[in-house]
DNA sequence: CAGATGTCAGTGGGACTGACATCC
DNA sequence: CGGATGTCAGTCACACTGACATCT
């Protein structure tokens, strides 16, 4: 097995490529999802499922159309994601009356405790990506990141 | 075509996706690789090329193995990226006089010009992506980020 | 009719693995 | 022999597009 222990950034070399934050924010960006995925796979779940579960638990049931838009996951990934989900008896898809093309998403019972599970296990990899910031420093590299991210989700 | 206006993290939510550093660290590297490769397709060139071409001319010739080191694209995708800069004429391969395994790679005068177009071109997706940020919230920036990722780089 | 919805199939780039012949 | 090197093939997760039947 390779190691990672020499992906490391050095910003302070005089490398080109080392200059550039997009570089720096992937390869940070890609270790955090490993992180992330790893864990999830740990309890058998995946990225989709934890956001999928929290938006229908804090904003209430939606069809699938509006819980695409609340997820940003897109409409043809959100089918299987929502296949997966009720098969284990998380959420349940029920036709919605009021319009025969949508279906109604709800959280069950048992979807809201895999929300807590879930939970519990993101905020562990949170805390432990986090883990060298002190309170300070994570409110401002949040905030910091977040402005970049308003900015170029401005064209 | 879909618009990515309300690609935004509201970090003052109060739900429990948007706290995950993970989450706005990705959707933040996300819409900077696309910056930074629609950037260099515009001139038919890829990330790797760059990077390639940057630890030639400042490190030197190499083989392939110490270019997959240096740079850490993997030797298997080492080999087309090579392909296409030799076919430019931007890199020399040659054998290894000292060791029949190895080629030698080699950064031509011509691969130094690319090189400056790349780094030009990057230069301004970098000023992009840091405009709405001062000279010392980008410097706090990539040192937030450079300590998270030494600290993930360590397992 | 135009438009929204759920579904399926497929694309494309990127990260990564495995195997293999060749050579040290 | 074990190990390094360059190469090819293939896998896998992910973001994304296209088309289509159904319904408003």
């Amino acid at each position: 097995m390779e190691s990672d222990a020499d992906l490391r950034f050095d910003h302070d070399s005089p490398e080109r490529v080392k200059r550039q934050l997009s570089r720096l924010t992937g390869m940070t960006a890609g270790q955090m999802r490993k992180v992330a995925s790893a864990a999830l796979a740990g309890v058998g779940a995946h990225k989709d499922h934890f956001v999928v579960l929290a938006s229908l638990a804090e904003t209430g049931p939606a069809s699938q159309a509006q819980l695409s838009d609340r997820t940003r996951v897109y409409r043809s990934d959100l089918v299987a994601v929502l296949n997966e989900l009720a098969a284990a008896g998380f959420v349940q898809r029920a036709p919605d009356p009021e319009d025969k093309r949508r279906n109604v998403i709800t959280v069950t019972e048992a979807g809201r405790e895999r929300l807590a599970e879930l939970d519990a296990v993101l905020e562990g990899v949170n805390e432990h990506i986090m883990a060298p910031l002190d309170e300070d420093e994570r409110a401002m590299l949040f905030r910091l990141l977040a402005r970049v991210n308003a900015h170029l989700a401005d064209g």
